[in-house]
DNA sequence: CTGAAAGCGCTTACAG
DNA sequence: CTGAAAGCGCTTACAG
């Protein structure tokens, strides 16, 4: 492959004026960048970005370190966050954790070792040594999505608060009274704060949250069918069951399949994280839904803010409850208080 | 950041002395490799990939350019080849082409300037001159999914043949006879491919594909609801449509649902490539699934022979069809000639 | 077993 | 405007 001295014999110059021509320096006669550049095409000549960066310090390459790629929610986090990454400039190259801590670590450790400029990070748990190092040796990061509390990076996520009340509102409405969560990690501020969301909600209806109404999962499907499968073996089982994510949401789906029953009729569901095919399942799932292309692109522009020097922002963006049929139509429990007019199924939530 | 020079200080030692013990080199004494070892332990030092990549000429990493991320197909894909590639020691950088030729490009360009060790694409297009290029001038190659014809690049891939052809079997056994097809780019050999193969089973039945059945799609859910649209308009509509991705079943979905006809009642629905959802549509959907996790870690294996200096295998493995309800049970239509057990819902083609 | 030195492909003060 | 030279952090023949 063509290095930049082939170029430099090519056109009958220095190694040093193809370096500037290349990089837009100003000081180069017309002369000799028209004799660089014909040279470039001749050879196909393209730098080497290895070299260029061991020289510059600087990669131009985000690192994202997502808990699980095979989640639709990850999945489009990572696309638009490479989008934006890409307008700005920036490569980005994605690690996945897949939930596991030592997956994690394995991949911010490569991440590091290649030098990427910034980090950005949805924490599988509460931060492993190598993380919270990097982030005091001041490695420019930031959170996106889950965060990790008392270290000092701005977090990018979804305020999902409103969404859950409005939820638990709409399920009120219904008559349903039973209400059941299947948890993510404790060790996830997602994992956490969504159960304590749902907690205050049923608090504010004067709904108890029992601990047999409390499954723990950890964002995977399996973990929702296995939870499920618990809840429905209950004596009095739950008359609803709030998927903390949309994978878990499947599993749960898996099991109430299983098991020949139906919803909403036999047990109603609802999940966090809003996708595509919620639309078509059987029935259509009432969801959460996060603007999660709005928060990869924030996560990119604050890493990006940090890099260059600038001050980077914390954001959160609300979240709001989309109503479908998952967890009975207005009218079949209770008498609807607020009916939910037919015509628009999406119910924003006030920020 | 600590250097290698920062060690060998540390240390009392040479950098080349440091150098060897990272790297296992045998002719260093036990003594300078404990000051070594515990020095690195000292600076948390770790080795600059890059320095090492410029020097050694190897980067360690596999660059994937898929045509759509959000494809859970490509998702998965996607994961299996990192999984892979982790076992043999390589991380993978993943490029989105976005089934765009020029952000294909983008991302081949850019891998290659990293000085990536080997390259997996999916081609989105029939191969710009920049892949072809470094092709032929020997960048370690292999094409995973789809291919390009006359390019000596081992492939690695699915063979739908025989899978389509027990579709079209189930379809015709159903009593179905004007089937339809949402065909993915010409320019794609996975594009091309399933019409072809779609087009010959319906002839072994006696079958015809008028062109107002081939619906031209571009494997986003898009084109499924706009390709959909048309078929439903048709003077004589199709019985069945059969998307040859699960993105364009998804959008045929859609579109069905819009104009508030029934599935298989209306018309039926079947789609290339299988997702876990598909089970929990309204109705279950009848699919062709492809062996996706194996494929990738093929590929990987493939692409790490070239690699390494061995002789790299073009792998093809058999899809096989999932049957579902969404063309209509048996005895619905004509009585069934050899009726699908209700016990095993999957039928394995016979490779 | 060990170290001094060259060199990978760039960029960038420094002189001219 | 231009080039010679230093140096980024490593690895690896070459001598000893």
């Amino acid at each position: 492959m063509a290095s930049i001295k082939d170029v430099a014999a090519e056109a009958g110059v220095s190694v040093a004026t193809v370096s500037r021509v290349l990089n837009g320096h100003p000081s180069v006669s017309a002369d000799a960048r028209a004799r660089v550049l014909a040279a470039v095409e001749a050879l196909g000549y393209r730098p080497n970005a290895v070299a260029r960066s061991l020289r510059t310090d600087e990669t131009r390459t985000l690192g994202l370190v997502i808990s699980d790629v095979m989640n639709p929610y990850f999945t489009e986090l990572a696309r638009s966050v490479e989008e934006e990454a890409r307008a700005l400039g920036y490569s980005v190259v994605i690690g996945n954790a897949d939930e596991r801590p030592e997956l994690q670590d394995h991949h911010v450790r490569t991440l590091l070792d290649r030098r990427i400029d910034g980090l950005l990070v949805s924490p599988t748990d509460g931060g492993s040594p190598l993380m919270l190092d990097a982030a005091r040796a001041g490695t420019p990061m930031v959170f996106v999505d889950r965060w990790i509390p008392g270290v000092d990076v701005p977090v990018v996520r979804a305020d999902g608060r409103a969404a859950v009340r409005d939820l638990v509102a709409h399920l009120h409405r219904l008559g349903h009274r039973r209400l059941a969560i299947i948890a993510g990690p404790a060790a996830t501020t997602t994992g956490s704060e969504r159960v304590e969301a749902f907690r205050e909600a049923l608090a504010e209806f004067g709904l108890p949250l029992p601990d047999v109404c409390i499954g723990q999962g950890d964002f995977q499907a399996e973990s929702g069918r296995r939870v499920t499968e618990r809840f429905l073996d209950l004596p009095e089982p739950p008359e609803v069951v709030f998927a903390a994510d949309n994978l878990m949401a499947l599993g749960a789906l898996d099991a109430v399949r299983a098991r020949g029953l139906r919803i909403p009729d036999d047990i109603a569901l609802a999940a966090f994280d809003d996708i595509p095919w919620f639309v078509h399942t059987d029935p259509p799932i009432t969801a959460i839904a996060q603007p999660t292309g709005e928060l990869g692109r924030a996560a990119v522009r604050a890493l990006v803010d940090r890099i260059e020097g600038r001050p980077p922002q914390s954001v959160a963006l609300p979240a709001r409850l989309v109503v479908r049929r998952s967890c009975g139509e207005p009218g079949e429990g209770t008498p609807a208080q607020s009916p939910v007019p037919a015509q628009s199924p999406v119910q924003r939530s006030k920020p």
